[in-house]
Order: structure tokens, then C-alpha cells, then sequence
DNA sequence: GTCTATAATCTGATAGAC
DNA sequence: GTCTATCAGATTATAGAC
């Protein structure tokens, strides 16, 4: 056997991401070197480089990809006929899509400043489109008079930041279930835009 | 002259904490390096262990700094008789404060991780502490039924998390004057927690 | 109080063996 | 597909001159 393990370009391309993604959430994209995501993996530094150009465009590929996943799960999921009901179905996924992914919530917040001019953008499009869906659900709702927010785009990134601060504090077997979480942000940002 | 420019000891420090600030927020403190401090100051590196003893503890006293300021001029603005003035108070407050020190707000949130255990605990320990603030002006109200927030703990951890997330996408002269956004965040806010 | 010089180590990325 | 070896340069922090 020529090589030590064989091949798993399958595998190891996956694994890299995995990595890299809870060490650069853990620690930080400037404060981890190839080589500690190559030794987490099981390879060499070099190898790495079969999988990713370079570390920015490992970063990238993470946070593109959690948008991406972000943006078509909300379009499986969004449901409701009128605007009250499309705010709770936006509610109760925002929550539970992050809660699922605490530590790409907390890279995409946090390292987009790593990412150069043009890779910054594809980012920031991607987040505007999905802050657009639930602007649209206020927007929707002022139009038939059952929400009187000052203001849909204010209104839009006051209830998000609202809930994307639930992976701040929420940990499995607190004193609140995910379901009673729901319900109390749900109550809250109906009230928050209601008249 | 011995020296180049003479002693600035007095100057010096206060210098090296405002460059420092600056590019940790905005590259990331393990990006940023000592000698990229102490260019952006004027001097050479090694001057800068004379007023710190290494990088965390520059971080550190950065982050303390900001929480002490911060729990300091809550306590000198805060006003109000019943909880509505008080929540008012609270919201035109914590805007006002964290928009006039972008930066800051932004390392407390995003490098909280580059903290050893202790330190760690400390800034947590402030940080709840002003937590806490809201949170009491949220029970008095649910104690005199003009607040019915489902839950104290909870209402306070989003409001809060709702008007920092301010920073993100506020700018200078942009569409909304920071009183049209007070007013804005103080009805979103109240209605909220009301019933 | 600040400088220069240096120690010891780590960095991202590539080349070539197998 | 993975390894080893390596390049050229950066890193934190300290020592000692002035």
C-alpha cells in the first residue's frame, strides 16, 4: 500500500468543512492555522489544499453554503395565508434553523469582515434577500391594517436580531423547551408589529 | 536628546487602547498583530509591554472598560416612575450609548472568546448585571399588569438583543435620525411586553 | 520611555515523492 | 490522495542600549 490510508476524497473534503467551521467558530477564522484543521481532520496541511484554493475561500464556501441552506430551507418551510400566520412560520423556523446550526449563525455574523470585496457581497446579497421575506410579511400585513409597525424594514431587522439572539443563551435542557421558546418570540414579535 | 520624540507615558497608553479598539473590531483581535498596534500609535512594538502585559490583557482591559463605562452611564441616565418610562428610558438609552461606540459593541460580542476562563467570567458577570436592569424594570411591570411579557428573563434577553442589533446597520446620515429610531425601537419595545 | 535586536515558534502555501 | 520537506516571512515577547 503506497499511501498511509488510502483514498477518501468522499470523505475527507466533508470532514475538512466540518472542521473548519467549528474551529473557526470556537477560535475565530484568524486565529486558526491550516494545520490545526488539518490535524482535527487526520491530515497534513497540504492536503487541504486539494480540497479549498485557499483559507479565505474555505470561509467563503461555509458561510455561501449556510446561506444557500438557509434561504431554501425558508422556502420549503414558509407557510400561512395571512401575514399574522407567515410571521409565526417565519418565527418559529428563523429559531429552530439556527438553533440547529449555532456555530455557522455565529460565523456569519461574525468573520464576514474576513471575506475580500467581492466574496463580501455574494454574502451580504444573499442575507438581504432573506431579511426581504420577512419585511414583505409586514409590509403585507400593514396593507390589510392587522400590523401597524412605523416601519417594514425597521421593523423586519428589529425581529430578527430579536430572534438570532436565542443562540446567545439557549442551551439543550434549559429551563425552556425549543416549543415554549417559539411561543414566547412568536407572542412577542406579533405584538411588536401590532397595532 | 536620547531619545526620539521624549516621554509620553501619559499620551501614550490612552493611544495604544483607541488603535487597538479600532483594529480588533475590525480585522479581528488574532489578526491584528502588536506590531500593527503599534504602528497605527507611532512606536515600536516592544514599547507596547510597557502598558500592557500581553495581548489578552489589552483585550481584556478593553472589554472591561467598555462594561464599566456602560453600567456606569446607565446608572447616572436612567429615569422614569413606572415601568413604561422606565422601558422607554432604558431603550433611548442602550441605543444612544452603543451607537456613539460601534466598535466596542462589536468586540464585546464577537471576542469574548479570545478570553482565558477568568476574564472570561468577569465581562459575563457585567454583562448580566445589566441584563438584569431590564429585566427588573420588565417584572415591576408584570407586577403592576401593564406589562404581560410571558416570560421577565426572556423578554429582556431579546429586547436588548433587538436594539444592539442597531449597530449593524446603522450609518451617519443614513434614511432615520437616531430620535425616529429611538421612537421606533421604544414602541417596538413597549409593545412587546404590554398586553 | 522608547529603541533595536533577537529568541523561538508559527504561518499559508507549494513541490515532489509515493 | 496523502505525505514530507521546505520557502519566505510573520508572530509574541524579552533583553539590553540609550
Amino acid at each position: 500500500m503506497a499511501r498511509k490510508t488510502g483514498s477518501h476524497s468522499e470523505i475527507t473534503g466533508p470532514r475538512i468543512r466540518d472542521a473548519a467551521l467549528r474551529l473557526f467558530a470556537r477560535h475565530g477564522f484568524a486565529a486558526v492555522s491550516m494545520r490545526q484543521i488539518a490535524a482535527d481532520v487526520g491530515v497534513q496541511a497540504g492536503a487541504l489544499y486539494l480540497y479549498t484554493r485557499d483559507k479565505e475561500t474555505l470561509l467563503f464556501d461555509l458561510l455561501k453554503s449556510h446561506m444557500d441552506d438557509l434561504i431554501a430551507a425558508w422556502s420549503i418551510h414558509k407557510s400561512g395565508e395571512n401575514p399574522q400566520e407567515r410571521l409565526e412560520s417565519f418565527v418559529r423556523f428563523h429559531i429552530a434553523f439556527n438553533l440547529d446550526r449555532p456555530e455557522a449563525v455565529f460565523l456569519s455574523y461574525m468573520e464576514l469582515r474576513n471575506l475580500g470585496r467581492e466574496n463580501f457581497a455574494v454574502i451580504e446579497g444573499l442575507r438581504k434577500q432573506y431579511e426581504t421575506e420577512l419585511e414583505n410579511i409586514v409590509k403585507d400585513g400593514r396593507a390589510t391594517g392587522v400590523f401597524s409597525a412605523p416601519d417594514s424594514k425597521i421593523a423586519a431587522l428589529a425581529i430578527i436580531a430579536m430572534l438570532t439572539g436565542v443562540t446567545t443563551w439557549y442551551r439543550d435542557g434549559g429551563r425552556l423547551s425549543r416549543q415554549k421558546i417559539g411561543d414566547i418570540y412568536c407572542d412577542m414579535a406579533r405584538k411588536a408589529v401590532s397595532g
